[in-house]
DNA sequence: AGCACGCCGACT
DNA sequence: GTCGGCGTGCTC
């Protein structure tokens, strides 16, 4: 007779505690998906086995028996180690962490089996000769994977330096040695070239490709492969890092910088924290790459705790762009009103009488960005979130970016009645008119959600601007991220001021990686590109620098203002958001945490407390929401942590009216 | 969260 | 006397 503690699958909140039940059989271990009978109903429901012991922990008036077991999912120890951390780390519930591990579908019924992967790219390409830097970079990877030792690196290069072959490089010394590779990136959709490239290096068969466009069933079928041991190499954005291998010797980060990696459900974990947490006990390789890596992520590299490895010459020798810096205020004094400012039009000129392609970047679709009476100075705002509608001309619309609401945009002031209704800001469908009008000899399409969203996939569009259909490529961020086109010799950056002006501690770190990125499109072929970015604040630290690729310069003035405000990397943001039907419970529900949280805190903490606000986008699906702010300074993390679990704890066994979600690290704050 | 038990009012 | 309303409390 043996005792298990296990979790019970149900969505309570309640019943988040390990239960003892009794089981008969010897061949039970952690891990171990079984049915027990639970409640007044003994109704019958899965569990997963956490602890196996063969004296109970206490005596129990009423022991139950585990009724049987499920002979498809067994996890591995380290996978529920993994999960025990995840519930302390995020502050979720044992069976949040559970379900990440395991596939959501069940057995799919045929056994067909489709791999979308399988027939492309057949060519298998002789490896590159590497060169002497990716060499360097290689080396102490290998070497650590070679001794089964737990190591961090950053994989630092420019764009177009040879990233993703250190990558497969790594990969391979990895199934050298028998052991299994996850390979995580942003987006799948988007990274196409990177995936291809590995296919076509390791073969179809050999490669797992976890998407969102799988089924249950396929989703089931791929994880059973997995875990079968049946292929060794998975590649998938971020809840790929949850593979159930039993040997993983190494992790790459793909793009590492990127938000996606930050999950925005429940739980809300960060993937290279699992990768990192799973990797110690796994004794692997933690391998991250970006060209702009987050601030804090370049901080590890600078104390020691990631080695960092540099590729600082571009592949084929091409020369970085040429970037300049356009003062949109000057311009304006100047007497031009348009959005684009002389010197861009004439570089696009220069571009199109060169049969270059162009990419115009701007992060803001639709026509304006805001609807404003010149009368009265009323904004057009969402009733139900209170941010300023965006106007989008195709659509004839005044659409709320958040929830997706929409009105016809009046003729007439609402407040004043006053006739002056204008359009203030600009985005890309302005853009796209105004380059029609300035170009009208020459193909100019969009890529924002919009079009995607009318035109069919992101691909399509991509292809038809990589066979030459399109001259000029006007764009959000789906634009700036890791493509490779040979042919662009302007990159134009619209407005460089549009993400700086996020009321967001990391929005300096975001316009400089969106610029960098952006400008990394031009000249990756045999020419040396040009890269014009428009900003009405030339002088801001982080669209300068970035207009000097100083990524080392726009770093340490970053990491100074991090320490001076005590920003992550030197704490991490708790935060706390109240949610509920009724705005008055959401409010009250704040309030009273904001006490209790001060109070475990104890007075000399409270200042690391901020007081609960209304959220930016107070209403979702009439749902009210309030957030608070928790700034937990290094070395005091676990303590926070454990003072806002306990009274999680106590609150839940009272009546709620009100839900609480906890966000460790928000990517973002509204 | 579910689910059963229980204490109360309306009905055959 | 009994059927079913939902308020209360527990789940190894």
């Amino acid at each position: 007779m043996k005792y298990i503690d296990v979790a019970i699958d149900n969505k309570s909140e309640h019943t988040d505690t390990l239960y003892t039940y009794g089981c008969s059989e010897d061949m039970v271990r952690v891990g171990q998906k079984v049915y027990v009978p639970f409640g007044l109903g003994d109704k019958e429901r899965g569990a997963y086995v956490f602890r196996v012991s063969d004296e109970p922990e206490k005596e129990y008036k009423k022991l139950k028996y585990a009724a049987r077991l499920d002979e498809d999912i067994c996890l591995t120890e380290e996978i529920m180690h993994t999960c025990i951390w995840m519930k302390k780390r995020y502050l979720c519930k044992y069976i949040d962490a559970v379900k990440c591990f395991t596939p959501a579908g069940s057995r799919s019924k045929r056994g067909k089996e489709r791999n979308p992967y399988k027939d492309a790219a057949g060519e298998q390409v002789e490896p590159p000769v590497l060169t002497e830097e990716q060499e360097k970079a290689l080396k102490p990877i290998c070497t650590a994977i070679g001794k089964r030792e737990h190591r961090r690196f950053l994989l630092y290069g420019v764009t177009g330096s040879g990233k993703t072959e250190v990558y497969m490089r790594a990969a391979a010394k990895c199934l050298e040695k028998k052991r299994s590779v996850i390979m995580l990136v942003p987006e799948i959709s988007l990274t196409t070239q990177v995936i291809e490239r590995f296919i076509g290096r390791f073969g179809a068969g050999s490669v797992a490709v976890l998407h969102s466009r799988l089924s249950p069933g396929e989703r089931h079928d791929e994880w059973m492969r997995i875990k079968n041991g049946q292929v060794r190499i998975v590649i998938g954005a971020r809840s790929a890092v949850f593979a159930p291998f039993d040997d993983i010797g190494l992790i790459i980060l793909d793009e590492e910088h990127e938000a996606t990696y930050k999950s925005d459900m429940m739980p809300k974990y960060d993937g290279a924290e699992v990768a990192l947490k799973r990797l110690q006990e796994h004794r692997g390789v933690f391998l991250c790459g970006s060209a702009t890596p987050a601030v804090a992520t370049f901080y590890r590299s600078q104390c020691g705790i990631y080695q960092r490895l540099e590729l600082t010459k571009r592949y084929n020798q091409v020369a970085l762009p040429e970037v300049e810096l356009v003062d949109m205020r000057l311009e304006l004094k100047e007497g031009n009103k348009s959005i684009i400012s002389r010197k861009l039009y004439g570089a696009m000129k220069a571009a199109l009488e060169k049969k270059q392609q162009i990419i115009l970047f701007l992060n803001r679709r639709g026509y304006a960005a805001f609807v404003s009476c010149r009368e009265c100075g009323a904004v057009l705002k969402c009733p139900d979130c209170g941010i300023s509608l965006t106007y989008h001309k195709e659509a004839g619309k005044a659409i709320c970016h958040y929830c997706g609401y929409e009105e016809l945009p009046p003729e007439t002031c609402p407040e004043c009645g006053s006739r002056y209704i204008r359009y203030f800001g600009t985005g890309t469908e302005k853009v796209e008119e105004t380059v029609t009008e300035l170009f009208p000899q020459a193909v100019a399409e969009r890529l924002d959600l919009d079009a995607v969203k009318k035109k069919g996939s992101i691909d399509r569009i991509l292809n038809r601007f990589k066979k030459g259909k399109i001259e000029i490529l006007i764009g959000t961020q789906l634009v700036a991220k890791g493509l490779d086109f040979r042919n662009v010799g302007l990159v134009g950056v619209i407005s460089a001021d549009v993400t700086l002006n996020i009321p967001d501690f990391r929005s300096p770190e975001r316009t400089f990686q969106l610029i960098t990125q952006a400008a990394g499109r031009a000249g990756r072929g045999e020419e040396k590109g040009t890269v014009i970015i428009q900003t009405y604040t030339p002088d801001n630290y982080a669209v300068s620098l970035a207009a000097r690729q100083d990524y080392k310069s726009f770093y340490e003035a970053e990491i100074r203002f991090r320490s001076y405000m005590k920003y992550p990397p030197y704490s991490d943001l708790m935060q706390l958001i109240f949610s509920s039907k009724d705005e008055e419970k959401a409010a009250a529900a704040a309030h009273s945490w904001y006490e209790k949280v001060c109070l475990a805190l104890g007075e000399q903490e409270k200042a690391c407390v901020f007081i609960p606000q209304a959220a930016p986008m107070n209403k979702i699906k009439d749902t009210y929401r309030y957030c608070m702010l928790i700034k937990c300074p290094q070395g005091k993390r676990q303590a926070y942590s454990a003072a806002v679990q306990n009274i999680k704890e106590t609150e839940k066994i009272k009546r709620k009216d009100y839900t609480v979600t906890v966000d460790i690290n928000p990517y973002s704050f509204v």
